[in-house]
RNA sequence: GGGCGAUUAGCUCAGCUGGUUCAGAGCACUUGGUUUACACCCAAGGGGUCGGGGGUUCGAAUCCCUCAUCGCCCA
């Protein structure tokens, strides 16, 4: 068989993942087997694949496969999120290219196109995750929007709101006039902008006097019903009880007293709009001020800002300071710096508006859900989550769930005429509900009115570890599934569905959602600036799967993601996943290539490197074990990498392979082989394609065969002996390579090499692999020191090999006396900490013995090299 | 303005309940290699007062205080 020197990902990678498709590997339904659970955080229908669905994939795709492999009935559930205000800002712009206004269109109309949209889109981001080696269950995928997930939303409302949780009421939120709709204060994005600040005149009623305010928004002076001063302030006592003339409209409103001004800030004197400042509205609620609405839900000048009517805001700005500094009453403009909130989905200017909003109660749930993470219920990793996460859950504010929009879950309140409104889940129901409530057996559907409002998205998302089992009414899936294992999520997330998943588990489950919740850090480019199109400083992930492969693209992701740190992606990084993917490959070639001969019988050399090797990996499953525990799934990885790269392939191979051209006896190709399948394996969760394909080339595999549902290795007991003493081992072979280098003698040339075993502690059991490894003509042991040879020590033992002329007696001297002096001062040390009374008091047995033993090393050394220094002189 | 977190090698970061896993990994760097598995490689090597200062302790990168710098979240 020809195997190429380079590894191609291209062949292999759509071939493998048609051929588990195929036989549904990655399928679940309930059995008798443990199940291991996870719910995607559902990718938005808009978006396309992006470095931070890569990570956050590729490290759900670990633990799925993992589970897998070690018996558990594994399901990850995939599936995609509506996304009401993104979704339906990108088909009304569609439809305006298209020359169709939104208000053109019907509801029914409009939705018609955004499912259109949807189905257009929606699929993109999830036949990506494809080739990433996603092995998610995808005849589950589920959608929010859809007929299922829909049901619960709607079903879970109308609990909620039977409950009392859910009220009509008004508040100030957070408008976001391009998309004509209340966003959450999550999606308001606060930015620094230069800007300005007016300092405007307004006239004492009554007197020639005026008074100076301070703003940035000279516009919102047509919506001021009262300007405010600190009680305390004596500037102002003068003030007191006076009225004040609102410049260029003329009317008169009084000057309040409230401890809420800054006396510092401006001119200490403040303009109070309620309708459209959070702090004003609270003030204008202590003090029973009016509220004056001076804007349109487009953000225009309402019939109420008597002027500029119809004109937008910030055209306003410019006119009303042009308008004011005519009328006398522009004092001054400043430059001033301020945070301006932006719609994270539209980006423009924000406007708190005061409406009416469908809220729900938070303070009990999310007393509920604080606990669940305090007590490590549902666990955190990174564990630092727990602070931000409580921080907010204290000071929780009720959700504001209702969104001015159409794409989305119409909101199941009915209307009656007047006002009153009955709560259901059909339209059927709500009217049956309205007879009773009214007592009026004639009224019709058509009397009753749906409320036109959809929900926040998050209000399906938040159902999603449940809804995604139908899990309000497949009883055995729920039962089976719920509550899932892990969730993988970006911490920029926590508040947004991460709590609240934990709110709804325990509310219509009682209890968690997810036992584990994995936080990733941020994907950023190399200067540490998050990817962003704008940028365009992120990589195409497809582009860069091509380039290096899903296997190579995976390990690249994970090499430097620490659990919620920072990422910065450099494509270097990925280029190191492709050539661990190349080394593996050879690897494979080389074992591939020898020629077996069952005839022969094994070298010892051989079959103590298969020994050793066996503890080595065995201990180092228990490491990879611990590492996944603690969800340090990078570390886990860099543990398999180092194994097989520095001692599968440096060493074992280096070990057992055969002389050139000559074959290799069975036991040990047998041996290496059963390794080399075993790390397979171990490296699986992380390279599905690349272990996939090399384990089917292994040895002859039946077809429906796959490593993806093979065993994981599993740890056994270590002999520590046996891998102390290769250590030492390779710290010999470390010596005999240094010397040949010093000296120019090449690999083919064979040694002789002497051994005085000083304190006869030397193990013979691996002096096969030293003469192999080596190439050693000879080794004997000698009980004293070797004249005209060089020397060097491994603990206590003393290694020569003979120089004859050769030897350069002033450098041999020169490197003993260094390491002489080194070991000195080291035992110097180690003799004080031990010295010290206190210290041998109050450590441990442990850490003293281990003391001790130091001491009594370099003691031992230190004599050897005394006497070897003494000779040479 | 309030909170949270970070600061360890040139870069990105580990380092858990203080003690041989204690100063480490990977990359980068330097030197040397056509040893037929791999230059997408191999071998060897340099490099850090663990942000500054103080404290607790027999013992501190690790715990406490303080200062500095930088992030992030919230208002």
């Amino acid at each position: 068989m020809e195997l190429a020197s380079k590894y191609n990902p291209a062949e292999t990678e759509d071939k493998w993942y048609k051929y588990w498709m195929d036989n549904k590997f990655f399928k679940s339904v309930p059995d008798e087997r443990e199940p291991y659970t996870i719910v995607i955080p559902p990718p938005n229908v808009t978006g396309v694949l992006h470095m931070g669905h890569m990570l956050n994939n590729t490290i759900q795709d670990i633990l799925v496969r993992r589970a897998r492999m070690m018996g558990k009935n594994a399901c990850w559930v995939p599936g995609t999120d509506h996304a009401s205000i993104a979704t339906e800002a990108k088909v009304v712009n569609k439809l305006k290219e298209a020359g169709i206004q939104k208000s053109d269109l019907t509801r029914d109309g409009f939705l018609v196109h955004a499912w259109e949209w949807t189905e257009k889109h929606g699929g993109i981001i999830l036949d990506q995750l494809k080739k990433l080696g996603a092995s998610c269950d995808w005849d589950r995928t589920c959608f929010t929007l859809d007929e299922t997930r829909s049901e619960a939303v709607i079903k879970v409302f109308v609990e909620l709101y039977n409950k009392g949780l859910i009220y009509r009421g008004i508040r100030m939120v957070n408008w976001d006039p391009s998309a004509k709709t209340a966003v959450s204060d999550e999606e308001v994005i606060y930015k620094e902008v230069n800007s300005k600040l007016y300092y405007l005149k307004y006239q004492i009623e009554g007197s020639e006097e005026f008074v100076t305010i301070a703003t940035t928004r000279p516009e919102t002076i047509l919506g001021d019903t009262a300007v405010c001063i600190n009680p305390n302030d004596e500037r102002f006592t003068h003030l007191k009880g006076k009225r004040v003339i609102v410049p260029l409209i003329k009317r008169s409103i009084p000057i309040i007293e409230d401890e809420y001004v800054d006396m510092e800030f401006g001119t200490g004197c403040l303009k109070i709009t309620p309708s459209h400042d959070i702090n004003d509205y609270e003030i204008g609620m202590r003090h029973n001020l009016e509220s004056i609405d001076i804007l349109n839900d487009d953000g225009t000048l309402s019939e109420a800002a008597q002027l500029y009517v119809g004109k937008d805001r910030f055209e306003v700005r410019n006119e009303i300071e042009a308008d004011l500094e005519k009328a006398g009453n522009l004092a001054k403009v400043e430059a001033y710096t301020n945070k301006v909130g932006c719609s994270e989905r539209t980006g423009v200017v924000i406007e708190p508006k005061l409406s009416t909003q469908w809220f729900l109660k938070m303070s009990e749930m999310a007393q509920v859900a604080l606990k669940a993470v305090m007590d490590d219920e549902v666990e955190f990793h990174p564990k630092k989550f727990k602070n931000v996460y409580r921080h907010w859950m204290e000071n929780v504010k009720d959700w504001c769930i209702s969104r001015q929009l159409w794409w989305g879950h119409r909101i199941p309140v009915y209307y009656l005429e007047g006002g009153d409104f009955v709560v259901a889940e059909t339209a059927e129901k709500a009217l049956e509900a309205a007879k009773a409530k009214t007592g009026n057996a004639n009224l019709t559907l058509d009397d009753i009115k749906q409320e036109e409002d959809v929900l926040d998205t998050w209000a399906s998302s938040w159902l999603w570890p449940i809804a995604v089992f139908d899990g309000f009414n497949n009883q055995k899936e729920i039962d089976y599934y719920y509550p899932t294992n892990d969730l993988v999520t970006g911490h920029d997330i926590i508040f947004f569905w991460v709590a609240r998943m934990i709110m709804a588990g325990y509310e219509f489950k009682g209890t968690y959602p997810f036992k584990n919740v994995y936080f990733t850090g941020m994907v950023r480019d190399k200067q540490g600036r998050k990817m962003s199109k704008q940028l365009g400083n992120s990589p195409d992930p497809l582009d860069l799967i091509a380039k290096f492969g899903a296997d190579g693209v995976r390990v690249g992701m994970l090499l430097c993601s620490p659990a919620g740190g920072d990422l910065l992606f450099d494509e270097s990084l990925t280029e190191q996943g492709r050539n661990f993917a190349n080394k593996i490959w050879n690897a494979f070639r080389l074992v591939k290539g020898w020629e077996v001969d069952n005839t022969i019988e094994q070298p010892e050399s051989a079959a103590k490197g298969i020994e050793w090797f066996g503890e080595k990996l065995n201990q180092t499953i228990a490491v990879i074990d611990d590492h996944f525990s603690k969800f340090r799934i990078s570390d886990a990885l860099m543990t398999v990498y180092t194994l097989f790269r520095d001692e599968f392939s440096s060493w074992l191979l280096e070990v057992v392979k055969p002389a050139y051209q000559q074959p290799i006896d069975g036991k040990t190709y047998a041996a290496t082989i059963a390794y080399f399948d075993d790390l397979l394996r171990l490296l699986h969760p992380f390279m599905p394609f690349l272990s996939e394909e090399i384990w089917q080339l292994l040895e002859d595999r039946k077809d429906g065969e796959s490593i993806m549902v093979a065993d994981m290795p599993k740890s056994g007991e270590v002999n520590e002996d046996i891998l102390a003493r290769f250590e030492l081992l390779k710290e010999a072979i470390g010596g005999i390579r240094n010397v040949r280098k010093q000296k120019n003698i090449p690999q083919k040339d064979a040694l002789k090499v002497s051994i005085l075993d000083n304190e006869g502690s030397y193990n013979k059991d691996f002096d096969a692999v030293l003469s192999k490894m080596c190439n050693l003509e000879e080794l004997n042991f000698v009980s004293e020191k070797v004249d005209g040879a060089i020397s060097f020590l491994v603990k206590a033992t003393e290694y020569f090999i003979p120089m004859g002329d050769l030897l350069d007696v002033e450098a041999e001297l020169k490197k003993l006396e260094e390491e002489l002096k080194y070991t000195e001062g080291f035992l110097t040390s180690v003799s004080k900490k031990l010295s010290n009374e206190k210290f041998v008091n109050s450590a441990p047995e442990k850490v003293v013995a281990i003391e001790k033993q130091k001491q009594a090393d370099a003691e031992a050394k230190i004599k050897v090299l005394k006497e070897s220094i003494a000779r040479l002189k």
